[in-house]
DNA sequence: TCGCTTT
């Protein structure tokens, strides 16, 4: 009834049980109720410890030194170049490098969940194949290593240990855990494991297409189509060589992706010559996206495709939804469901579109895992009436908070010619060093403020959702291989992407939400990586301070103390602020008087508080001055 | 409010 459950390590091929005999009891916590709505933890039974962050499990990668230590530091000197980076990197065309890769720091994993619970916490691959509940055949083990070998990945890391111990076991599973600590390949690798073999495979070996065969055996759903190629890379590098099947939903896939689905088709919706016609109006959807093995496949074997299921497919809520609704995809037959950055995707904004796909997952042994670097409580408690029994919950760290190697700094910069005077301030002293992004609030302004860098000679690109899907490819291929140094972007690229050696992130329109502060800033300091944190601050971003302040001092980054001790906007200032919201002027416009008439509400919030700012700012719209980050 | 997500 109320179940307690011990996690222990299995010991990987390096794994020394003596030495982390503390850290082997992971976790021993209690559900009080399993049937009420809100299950608390019983604190006093509750204990953690830390996990290795990442195992050897081929066993010819003898750990970093640092590695198992308690407080490893980054490599001080990081080379770019020579950094073999993270999981995405694999799907680079640009990267093949022989080194290791690094790892996050080893962290607090807590688990809890309900009955039956996984006895054993499988820290290495090959355990995790054997150990599993699930029968897995040698047959679909050994290639996996070996793709996962070519790929240079040697190790398993901590949330993959925890999220593939607990998807294995056949849990539903929520997963906290920060930006960059590898939840791609924790939920990429269990789910090729118990698809066992492709579905061509299983087509050629019976001699007929078995029910799993049709439809999407897997769905991956993402907030943007940049989030979703990326995560096809991954698959694509660790299922090399194979005849597995993933594919993007995009315009171009989508006749291949209904005609493998059962009963797809049949929808009275001749809807395939106008697709073509409409492709190559205006200038979006180009039908070669960067997952290219999908055309080839569509052209060398069309034959096929109405027989053949479609092994994971990855898709952002709109189009699969619409897809859904109009029956032209069925989901009936899926068996795993993953909702990527799923706080995101549980926002008012997706939810009309997100619902409705979970729901069509109807198969009544569906598994479903929601994973995010950020879960709001009323995200958290969405996805729970989804999980079944409640799920398993894996958090890495602390929830909510930013990433320890990410040094975080606040930039007051007075005004909006502030802005552009302090960014060409940091290009010319040399303190943006490539690659680094550049997160601003809208559309307009990322053209803006990449036409006015284009002019100053800065090799830089822009993404935005107002650009062609193409052109977003091709711009964040070019910043992957060094052609495009600094990227001018939106909240487009705000979460999950993984660029390797993001050196600086620029804060130069301020989040709107502190969970957009964690993600941004987390598209540098991933894998254990030193990183670096620039944030504008006008006045006018006072309200929102506060929380950014403690996620920071949180983090490890002092603030100043003024900034902790704002008082939280009222619920009538609040109102006012949503009736009223900031309207950023023009970049490099003037930009003198965006204070003035800003609302005094908000500068008396910060007069109010302290001073400081508000000093600067009586000095000109043109002074810019740091705010007392390190002391 | 804007950002992102179909046709």
């Amino acid at each position: 009834m109320a179940s307690a459950f011990n996690l222990l390590t299995a010991g990987g091929a390096k794994f020394d049980k003596q030495r982390f005999k503390g850290d082997f009891e992971l976790f021993t916590a209690k559900r009080k109720d399993r049937k009420g709505k809100s299950k608390q933890l019983d604190p006093s039974a509750q204990s953690s410890s830390a996990l290795p962050h990442s195992l050897d499990f081929f066993g010819d990668h003898p750990a970093q030194p640092q590695a198992q230590a308690a407080r490893p530091q980054p490599t001080a000197e990081h080379d770019d170049a020579s950094d073999s980076g993270s999981e995405s990197d694999a799907s680079s065309s640009s990267s093949s490098s022989s080194t290791s890769r690094p790892a996050p720091p080893p962290q607090k994993i807590t688990l809890t969940g309900p009955e039956p619970l996984p006895t054993s916490l499988h820290t290495n691959l090959p355990s995790l194949l054997t150990h599993s509940s699930h029968p897995i055949s040698s047959r679909a083990g050994t290639p996996l290593l070996s793709a996962l070998k070519a790929a240079n990945i040697h190790s398993l890391w901590g949330v993959q240990c925890a999220v593939g111990g607990s998807l294995l076991a056949g849990h539903d599973t929520i997963c906290v855990a920060p930006t960059g600590s590898g939840k791609t390949l924790s939920y990429v690798l269990p789910t090729l494991v118990q698809l066992e073999d492709p579905a061509r495979s299983l087509r050629s070996k019976d001699g007929e297409v078995e029910e799993r065969g049709k439809g999407a055996r897997a769905l991956i759903v993402v907030p943007t189509h940049d989030l979703a190629v990326q995560i096809s890379g991954v698959v694509k590098a660790v299922t090399r060589g194979r005849n597995w099947r993933t594919l993007v939903l995009t315009k171009a896939t989508e006749k291949a992706i209904c005609e493998s689905s059962p009963g797809g088709g049949v929808a009275p919706k001749a809807a395939n010559g106008e697709n073509e016609d409409e492709s190559e109006e205006e200038d979006e959807e180009e039908d070669d996206e960067s997952t290219g093995s999908v055309n080839e496949f569509a052209q060398n074997e069309s034959v096929d495709t109405n027989a053949l299921g479609i092994d994971i497919l990855i898709a952002t809520p709109e189009r699969l939804h619409h897809l859904v609704e109009s029956r032209r995809l069925s989901l009936a037959l899926t068996r795993h469901i993953i909702m990527d950055e799923s706080d995101r995707l549980l926002s008012p904004d997706f939810l009309p579109q997100v619902e409705p796909i979970i729901n069509a997952c109807s198969h009544s042994e569906v598994q479903k895992c929601f994973l995010s670097a950020t879960m709001p409580a009323g995200a958290e408690e969405l996805a729970k009436k989804w999980l079944r029994d409640g799920g398993v919950r894996v958090v890495v760290g602390v929830k909510d908070s930013a990433v320890t190697t990410i040094d975080q700094t606040l930039l007051y910069t007075g005004s909006e010619s502030g802005k552009l005077m302090a960014l060409r301030n940091l290009i010319t002293t040399g303190s943006l060093p490539y690659p680094s992004l550049i997160f601003v609030q809208s559309i307009e302004r990322a053209d803006e403020l990449y036409k006015t860098l284009v002019l100053d000679g800065v090799k830089v690109d822009v993404v935005h959702g107002g650009r062609a899907k193409s052109k977003r490819d091709e711009a964040i291929e070019a910043f992957r291989l060094g052609n495009v140094w600094m990227l001018v972007v939106t909240e487009v690229l705000a979460r999950g992407m993984d660029f390797r050696g993001v050196k600086v992130v620029v804060n130069y329109d301020f989040p709107q939400t502190v969970q957009s502060y964690i993600h941004r800033i987390g598209r540098t300091g991933r894998a254990g990586r030193p990183g670096k944190a620039i944030t504008f601050i006008n006045l006018e971003d006072g309200p929102y301070l506060r929380t950014v302040a403690n996620v920071m001092r949180s983090s490890g980054c002092a603030v100043p103390e003024y900034m902790l001790d704002m008082k939280k906007p009222t619920k009538n200032e609040k109102r006012q602020l949503a009736k009223a919201p900031v309207k950023r002027k023009a970049v490099g416009g003037g930009g003198r008087d965006l204070v003035k008439e800003e609302g005094r509400k908000r500068r008396q919030m910060v007069e109010g508080s302290k001073r400081r700012t508000v000093n600067q700012e009586g000095k000109g719209q043109a002074k810019q001055g740091e705010v007392d980050m390190n002391e």
